[in-house]
DNA sequence: TCTGGGGTCCTAGGACCC
DNA sequence: TCTGGGGTCCTAGGACCC
């Protein structure tokens, strides 16, 4: 098996600096929701130091001496690039594992002339045709196909593709030496400092440990990726989009609140996203649960966090949603605290084909509630997200995050659209 | 003043069963 | 004094990913 994991280059600021090529060449960073954190940054912001997660606000004083440009994140707009993307990969191999927004690994085995050049082959396309750049890594597991990619975007002799296949040993051991265990896909943080304390530092090390002790000291999830690193096939490709175990819906909010009412609007909103999330996924939920807190990083306030939960008939009706989700919220809720934070979520999901009937159950009513949701969901689609929602989800939502610097939904919204200028 | 929003999988431990 | 053994299911929590 030869797998490709083909990556794009910092999707984000890559996406914004197409739509402004007068950002070419410049520090961009994009904001998360709220502008809080730093979520991705152009290849000028990671020479100035800048961290993946950085607070906004600790940066304003860096970004004033160095011109650094931030911007919210335009999800509609990331979201259709990568649709695009997606679509040009897949017709290079019959098989596409959409692994996140900005990459996925293809299998290329077999084809031709070779893999390597097919890879070369992606890489310009991708670029002539949507431009973007991407990296391609080849490999014959996922993990190493993933470290490819890394070596890819690393070291730029290799042009952007790299492939572990007709390496010498020597060589091969000498850049796994030179990469830290961290970079190993399902390294993080909490397992790095735990294999440092016993000598494991470099992607060498870890490919050499002994895969049983590994488990032994370990967990079986590291005792794989051992096992991949040393070309053996653990992971496989998900053909098949699995069926979502759970969807989440939460934001911040844009300032803190204490009262019950805005917090309810919130929930109600986050209801209806999730419910949405629901219907285009042809799933109902039988749990719905709902979460509350307040600022964990604002120690000098009371703390206070909790979540609840409960079972519901099979549905994917915003309104029964919400009402459970409100009731869950009121159960929850104390005075006297600064929240910063709900959610919902639904878990127990169900395909809509598998639903069991119910003797007792109300056809017409469900007849009526699937027209009643058909119906919303093309208007909000024709007519933009929130012309038609519930009343129970406010009307000045005071409570919405702040998304200040965002710039156009240029490709996704008709009033948005780019226009040339002349003279 | 200001710190994201989604997801996945695995494990340990408790409840419960016979 | 001495208090079974094996199984399933569920949940909370911890780790990881982007």
């Amino acid at each position: 098996m030869i797998f490709a994991l083909v990556d794009c280059n910092n999707f984000y600021a890559s996406c914004e600096t197409l739509f402004q090529p007068k950002l070419q060449g410049r520090p961009v960073v994009v904001l998360s929701n709220n502008d809080g954190c730093v979520v991705a940054r152009s290849a000028e912001a990671k020479a100035l130091g800048i961290p993946m997660g950085e607070p906004w606000h600790k940066l304003k004083a860096l970004a004033r001496l160095h011109g650094i440009v931030p911007l919210s994140s335009n999800y509609a707009l990331y979201g259709d690039m990568s649709a695009r993307v997606m679509r040009l990969l897949s017709t290079f191999s019959p098989v596409q594992d959409v692994y996140s927004v900005d990459e996925c690994f293809l299998d290329l085995t077999g084809a031709q002339p070779s893999p390597l050049e097919c890879a070369r082959t992606i890489r310009y396309e991708v670029k002539r045709q949507i431009g973007l750049p991407v990296c391609v890594g080849l490999g014959p597991t996922k993990t190493l196909a993933k470290l490819a990619n890394h070596v890819a975007k690393k070291r730029p002799q290799y042009e952007g593709v790299f492939s572990w296949h007709g390496l010498p040993t020597a060589e091969i051991a000498a850049l796994m030496t030179s990469f830290p265990v961290n970079e190993v896909w399902g390294v993080g943080s909490r397992l790095t400092a735990r294999l440092n304390a016993i000598g494991i530092s470099t992607v060498r090390d870890l490919q050499q440990a002994h895969p049983a002790t590994i488990r032994k000291q370990f967990n079986v999830c590291l005792e794989r990726t051992v096992r991949e690193l040393n070309g053996e096939l653990c992971f496989g490709l998900m053909t098949s989009p699995t069926e979502r175990q759970q969807i989440f819906s939460s934001r911040s909010f844009g300032q803190l609140i204490s009262d019950l009412s805005p917090l309810e609007e919130s929930v109600a909103a986050y209801a209806t996203r999730a419910a949405e999330k629901l219907r285009t996924q042809q799933l109902l939920t039988r749990e719905v649960g709902v979460m509350l807190r307040t600022n964990p990083f604002r120690t000098d306030l009371p703390q206070y966090q909790r979540s609840v939960s409960i079972a519901i008939p099979p549905t994917d009706d915003t309104r029964l949603i919400a009402q459970a989700a409100i009731k869950l919220l009121r159960t929850i809720y104390r005075p006297g605290f600064a929240y910063q934070k709900t959610g919902i979520l639904l878990t127990n999901l169900i395909s809509i084909h598998n639903r069991q009937p119910d003797l007792f159950e109300d056809v017409v009513g469900l007849s009526r509630s699937q027209s009643l949701m058909t119906a919303v969901d093309s208007i909000n689609r024709m007519m933009g997200r929130g012309t038609i929602k519930l009343l129970a989800e406010g009307t000045d939502q005071r409570w919405a995050m702040k998304a200040e610097k965002r710039s156009p939904r240029y490709t996704t919204r008709l009033d948005e659209l780019p226009l040339a200028t002349t003279g």
